[in-house]
DNA sequence: AACGAAGGCGACCGATCGGTCGGTCGCCAT
DNA sequence: ATGGCGACCGACCGATCGGTCGCCTTCGTT
């Protein structure tokens, strides 16, 4: 008998410990990749019980990417709350979402592979749903900040769709790049000075493409 | 097995028709995701028949990657070859890299993909090494140009590693990202019209982020 | 005519897949 | 004390996994 010892309060529960688990997992190996015995060895667990908090392998990874994607909507939500003009908005969203994703190595994984994936994995569950309406959330909260910075005369007239998907590209992109990212720069993409030098070339690249000409 | 050189076109052998359709199924489901069994049935042939073409399904995926890789390393080549500024070789590479995953839908899934697998994936195969040299070439093809840009006076000083990170994202993400994209977009990310617009707006952030402020 | 290689086939292998089932254990309220 | 309950388990299921094997056909060479 593996000792339950030290069931603090503070201590997680089972069903976070699966999803922590999983979560590592279906970012290494993806989702058809990871077997449900792997997983219930690495949590401790035998397999059978991982169907007591999960009703099937489809919900459990809906599950992880839900708890992905509210985690960086709340943050989203936080940065614009906080006010200032467009792009002093614009990037402290920016900011805060690299600051997030560097200190979560498997969420930007994830969320590309899940974008890759969810052509297939039928399952119309609650939890896939959900994740859905965080997508849309935050996408919508900063195509309507690029919108407001353009009619305020703020922000060149952009193609707000393409900024969008550029922005992913430049944010997400590099933290899920593993060992090729490593390779490129010479430095692990995780590593505070190259978040902060990657804050930088971002910033730069809103300030130059988005900026009205107004003082040149 | 001696050297076999390039086939003319006619009816493609099945090693062709095998690479074809497992590019496409890799490209939608991941490498775990792909049985053998609905591979073989895909292309018409019996399972054990692929083992007459491959020897494993590690070293088919291997194939396929370096396919790729090998398509986009020769078309990089042949857009650098044509000379002219730094600038206009840059801009050409790009807008020919940006047509050449926009008619090869598979491409950029399997590009991302394979970044996010190759952490596993053991086996150290003949035409995985091959698939790492294309990169190699690709990669330090274009460092080599921005470099030179930049001892030219004409670029801006810039983190190349960086921008190359930030270039793959804003080129090669948008053509994976699927059903999203899409959504985003309100149209396919291969759309000829996106395809034209995307172009632009990589042009743009090039200019915009690159070039040195001296035309004043 | 003889032959070997290349390509293809179905049957089959051990392992593993996601998932189910019946049951045990400890806890807590009655 | 007892009985309901949530967490957990090992054993088991049919299906499918990647891969092997022996055999057959086709075809170019000699």
């Amino acid at each position: 008998m593996s000792a339950v010892a030290a069931e603090q309060p503070g201590e997680p529960s089972s069903r976070d410990r699966i999803l922590d688990a999983a979560e590592g997992l279906f970012a290494r190996r993806g989702y058809a990749g990871v077997g449900l015995r792997e997983l219930a060895d690495l949590v401790g667990l035998g397999k059978s019980s991982l169907f007591h908090h999960f009703e099937s392998k489809p919900q459990l990874y809906a599950a992880v990417c839900a708890r992905i994607l509210a985690r960086i909507s709340e943050g989203v939500d936080r940065s614009l709350a906080a006010g200032g003009s467009p792009m002093e908005r614009l990037e402290r969203v920016v900011d805060d979402l690299l600051d997030l994703l560097a200190a979560q190595p498997n969420d930007a994984r994830i969320l590309l592979r899940s974008l890759f994936e969810d052509d297939e994995l039928a399952g119309e569950t609650r939890e896939e749903l959900e994740g859905r309406e965080f997508t849309a959330r935050i996408m919508s909260s900063i195509s309507a900040l690029l919108r407001e910075g353009m009619e305020a005369g703020q922000f060149r007239s952009v193609h707000v769709p393409g900024l969008l998907l550029s922005l992913i590209g430049q944010t997400v992109f590099p933290f899920a790049s593993g060992e090729f990212g490593q390779e490129i720069l010479g430095k692990d993409p995780f590593d505070p000075s190259e978040v902060k030098r990657r804050k930088r070339e971002v910033r730069d690249l809103l300030r130059h493409g988005l900026l009205a000409p107004a003082g040149r």
